[in-house]
RNA sequence: GCCGGCGUGGCGCAAUUGGCAGCGCAUCCGACUUGUAAUCGGAAGGUUCGGGGUUCGAGUCCCCGCGCCGGCUCCA
């Protein structure tokens, strides 16, 4: 047999190797077990692939991201397996890897119950003792139709191959854009267990399959569209051992834990009564507290940068909105309107018309009406109208999510009125305040998206677009922060900048936006006098920072995990007596630090002192002062922190300025 | 909006096949006065989300509505 020259990459380097031919992909990484599957150039390839003479080859391990991606891959088919053994009538969907795990979409007469997804489970784990080997074969298109005839969405697939655009997502893990797969399973004895089209790549056999468990079912509309079909996924992980497993689940314990609609519970921030409707919160007053801090906050930094404080209704005639276009574009997410002043006579003939209000979507045609309210110069602009505007959305009832969701929020709104020289220097301003306002918050970790115009989908000249899209890019740029493009992203009327701010855990939240405009300023026909006398057009910017404050309030929730630092938290100070007889001793210093703004208790419960710690502690109180015989003796006052670090007989004097110090820096203790 | 799950004192949960609605925390009262995460005793607290139905009997089964949760779709 011809010898071959492949050459095996590796962490330690490249080396090459002769192999005979015919030698398979496993064959250069038998004693390395992790590896599951091999990538020849820039292509992931089963180990099983026969190697060719040039190759240059690298091994997959199990626990890379690719690894991973594979091993959901394979897992899930393995499901889909146990599936069909359990339903024969289930019809296949898609079955991609996701971040974090897999799914598998079926066609299913009815929907899966809890108990369904523990036998399939078992199921699953059945097949991965037999050790069902992936065995890849190439089929034309007309071979797999003839073998799909079954499989109605497979069949669907293979017709949509190659046409990213109109495929769903994930199903280019199905049908790659080349030529078609089918992988079978095979039996230890060669007999066929199961088949699915898929592009691969799999693991060798299911044997390889460590760690996996079956999280949970919901209803997935066929190819991402509410027009289709909707089928049952069912949702999955699976890692690369039970160690991975294990510390994923553990992840997603602690993010439960964090979970704003558990903490404003336990905190008494914020709640929920069903009497008021979906979507719509109340604030208690600890929230209250939190709130107002925050809002006074941004208001000062507002009034810093130039903006001007201006205030509108809940509430207005359909006239403007129709002036806006939101009654055109976006009537289904606005409330119903509420019709008044109509008058009808005895016969039921209508006298008067009456009118439609409408609860206002967005503050955006208000700031509008101000800024028309009287001819405006050149030397008026840039113009910032700043305003907590409250606004009703009818959102869909599936989609809402505690305050991160709602239907009643209050944005943190501004509509900044520039010309379009100012253009550019007021948005590298814009976003850097933006961004140093969020630090102030806590939050640091930042990516940027640009979103860009939707060829089918917006008004306005290309050239403009163009222009504008260009200046959103450089300004992010200049922020030096990562920016990801989100092509045809953008609302019909103008190019978007958002923030995305990562939490303490990680995860991903959509902050800020800041939104050109070029549809407003003509319907409202804004315009002022330039230097010259001509009459222009100023260009117009949306922003939020915090989005909705509720929201806002919701993700720093979570991004403390409830621990807030100590300028927002509710009660800032917990002042806890060793017993009864130090009481009136903290009362002074209680009155001391309320001197200096600091929100401080005295817990004079006849609780235990260890029993008030621990009250202290759950309430995620950030300083607790504890005062006993030696404390009144030195005139001094003991620290505990959340931490549950100590900080034993601090002079009066010292605890006052430590405490006022922090909350003045907004500094985390 | 769609699919599925769920709804029991303020909160977290229990209640066998349809058979006396219970526990812990919190609350209130009393005793105790203790140096860094739960002192002891007692009391009070319920139209089992709302409405309708089946049944001798419904927290439990059926229907409608409201709300919540997980997804899908949407997110100006």
């Amino acid at each position: 047999m011809p010898d071959q020259h492949v050459v095996v990459v590796s962490a330690a380097g490249s080396a090459e190797h002769t192999v005979t031919s015919g030698t398979k992909a496993w064959e250069l990484f038998a004693d390395e077990p992790e590896v599951i599957a091999a990538r020849v150039g820039d292509e992931l390839r089963d180990l099983s692939y026969q190697l060719e003479d040039g190759d240059r080859v690298e091994g997959v391990t199990i626990d890379s991201s690719d690894g991973r991606a594979i091993l959901r891959h394979s897992t899930a088919h393995v499901m889909a397996q146990a599936v069909q053994e359990l339903f024969p009538k289930a019809k296949l969907g898609i079955g991609p890897p996701i971040e974090e795990g897999f799914y598998y979409d079926f066609d299913v007469p009815e929907p899966f119950k809890p108990e369904d997804v523990e036998r399939i489970e078992s199921r699953m784990r059945k097949i991965i003792k037999e050790g069902q080997r992936f065995s890849r074969r190439q089929v034309s298109d007309a071979e797999a139709r003839d073998e799909l005839t079954a499989e109605p969405y497979k069949l669907e697939l293979i017709g949509l191959k190659g046409d990213a655009g109109k495929s769903a997502e994930g199903a280019n893990v199905e049908v790659g854009a080349g030529a078609l797969s089918i992988y079978d399973n095979l039996r230890r004895d060669g007999s066929l267990a199961w088949k699915d089209l898929c592009r691969g790549p799999h693991l060798p056999t299911t044997k390889r399959i460590p760690a996996f468990t079956l999280m949970r079912t919901a209803a997935a509309y066929w190819r991402g569209s509410e027009k289709n079909q909707q089928l049952q996924r069912i949702y999955g992980t699976a890692w690369e051992s039970k160690e991975a497993l294990d510390a994923y689940l553990h992840r997603l314990e602690e993010a439960a834990r964090r979970d704003h609609r558990r903490l404003g519970a336990e905190l008494d921030l914020f709640s929920f009564p069903d009497e008021l409707g979906s979507g719509l919160a109340v604030f208690h007053p600890k929230g209250g507290v939190l709130r107002k801090e925050m809002e006074d906050y941004a208001r000062r930094r507002h009034e810093e940068s130039g903006y001007d404080f201006v205030y509108s209704p809940h509430i207005t005639k359909a006239g403007l909105f129709e002036t806006s276009g939101h009654l055109q574009w976006y009537a289904d997410g606005m409330y119903p309107p509420m019709h008044v002043d109509a008058v009808v006579d005895d016969e039921g003939a209508v006298v008067k018309p009456g009118q439609d209000y409408y609860l206002k979507p967005m503050n955006c045609p208000m700031h509008c009406l101000i800024y028309r309210s009287h001819g405006r110069s050149y030397r008026d602009l840039p113009m910032r109208l700043f305003e907590f505007g409250s606004v009703y959305r009818y959102e869909k009832s599936g989609t809402l999510h505690g305050l991160v969701r709602v239907r009643g929020m209050t944005q943190d709104d501004a509509h900044i009125y520039c010309s379009r020289e100012q253009l550019h220097d007021e948005l590298g301003e814009l976003l850097t305040f933006v961004l140093d306002l969020l630090r102030d918050y806590g939050l640091d970790d930042f990516y940027l998206e640009l979103s860009t115009k939707d060829p089918d989908k917006h008004i306005g000249s290309d050239e403009v677009w163009e222009q504008a899209t260009q200046m959103l890019a450089e300004v992010a740029s200049a922020s030096g922060l990562e920016l990801l493009p989100d092509p045809g992203g953008a609302a019909f009327y103008g190019p978007k900048i958002s923030v995305q701010a990562r939490d303490a855990i990680g995860r991903t939240w959509q902050m800020s936006t800041i939104q050109l405009d070029f549809n407003l300023p003509e319907r409202f026909d804004l315009e002022y006098t330039a230097s010259d006398g001509s009459r222009q057009r100023p260009v117009m910017i949306h922003r939020a920072l915090f989005g909705a404050i509720e929201r806002f309030v919701g993700v720093l929730t979570e991004h403390y995990a409830g621990a807030f630092p100590p300028w927002l938290a509710p009660v800032q100070v917990i002042a806890i007596p060793v017993a009864e007889r130090h009481v009136s001793y903290l009362h002074t210093l209680a009155a001391r630090l309320r001197a200096e703004g600091i929100r401080v208790e005295v817990d004079e419960s006849d609780d235990r002192m260890q029993k008030k710690i621990r009250t202290a502690q759950t309430q995620k109180v950030p300083f607790m002062l504890i005062a006993g015989d030696r404390d009144v003796a030195e005139d001094a006052v003991s620290f505990r922190y959340r931490s549950g670090v100590q900080d034993n007989s601090v002079p009066v004097d010292d605890a006052v300025e430590r405490v006022v110090e922090v909350v003045r820096q907004r500094t985390q203790v």
